[in-house]
DNA sequence: TATTGTTATACTCTATAACTATA
DNA sequence: TATAGTTATAGAGTATAACAATA
């Protein structure tokens, strides 16, 4: 196979992403977060034990979410406490509070998804989550390298 | 409906637009090209009358280009000539060459990326594109407020 | 006076290096 | 001496404002 007479998968899901934060803004904006802040609060369903391995799990340098966390902890939506163990670490959890505004963060941005999603064929739909959950589940690596077959 | 269970669009589509730009930037600098230079030489495909409407079209700032435009036609990648009917004009379009180079890593790109539509079933992979083409022809307004239906 | 393309400047985001406090 | 977190600094990428040429 070789003529298939698509755009790039780049091409069409980089500028798809730019847009959906775009249009995302204006919630997170209301819940008086930022993109960051909000990524942190998806993180930390499950609480962490270090800054560093909340950083490298959602993609950000350890320095640069440092802001971030001192913002959401002065506003009560994370803890942020010294590990009685080993007091150079800090263990992260959410509070009551932080879930509540990351429930109706999450609610508000997956409904106004939804009603994209509704525009879709049910085929399709159902299609391109898979395919999306599973590409994005995928490690690195093998995204680089998939082994050899239709080429 | 409520409850999906499954993560939000812009926490899969962002990172996976990201991580395929990483493991197409080994072919881009095979052929010398930015990311950038190679977007415009696939814009170019049909020639465009002035720099703005091509930066436009590419979502880049017009300002933001003109060093890509200088280094593709500096490599004969590009032609950039004055409009004889308004001399502020510069028209724009492929050479041969530019047309070679662009053929070539596109070739690559896409060879890489159904390699990696390969490991998804047959249906996922179609509804995936299918679904992917239609959002992203999608204009910026309708991303925004798609008329209320499964929230 | 308005517009195309250009240059110069400023701003945002991110990463790197240097520091502190613990271990 | 090594590591977690922090701060200060520098770098990339981008946009904004000012400019020259043309209409």
């Amino acid at each position: 196979m070789a003529e298939t007479g698509r755009p790039d998968l780049a091409a069409m899901i980089v500028p798809l992403g730019r847009a959906l934060m775009a249009v995302e803004q204006p919630v997170l904006d209301a819940h008086g977060l930022t993109m960051w802040g909000y990524v942190v609060l998806l993180r930390l369903e499950e609480s962490v034990r270090t800054q560093s391995a909340l950083a490298q799990d959602i993609g950000a340098d350890k320095t640069r979410i440092i802001g971030t966390l001192d913002d959401l902890q002065d506003r009560g939506l994370i803890e942020r406490r010294p590990d009685p163990d080993d007091r150079r670490v800090r263990l992260l959890s959410l509070t009551a509070e932080g879930r509540r505004v990351r429930d109706s963060a999450q609610g508000a941005i997956q409904a106004r998804e939804n009603r994209l999603l509704d525009r879709l064929s049910p085929a399709d739909r159902e299609g391109f989550l898979n395919a999306l959950q599973f590409l994005a589940a995928l490690p690195k690596e093998e995204l680089a390298d998939s082994p050899g077959g239709s080429e």
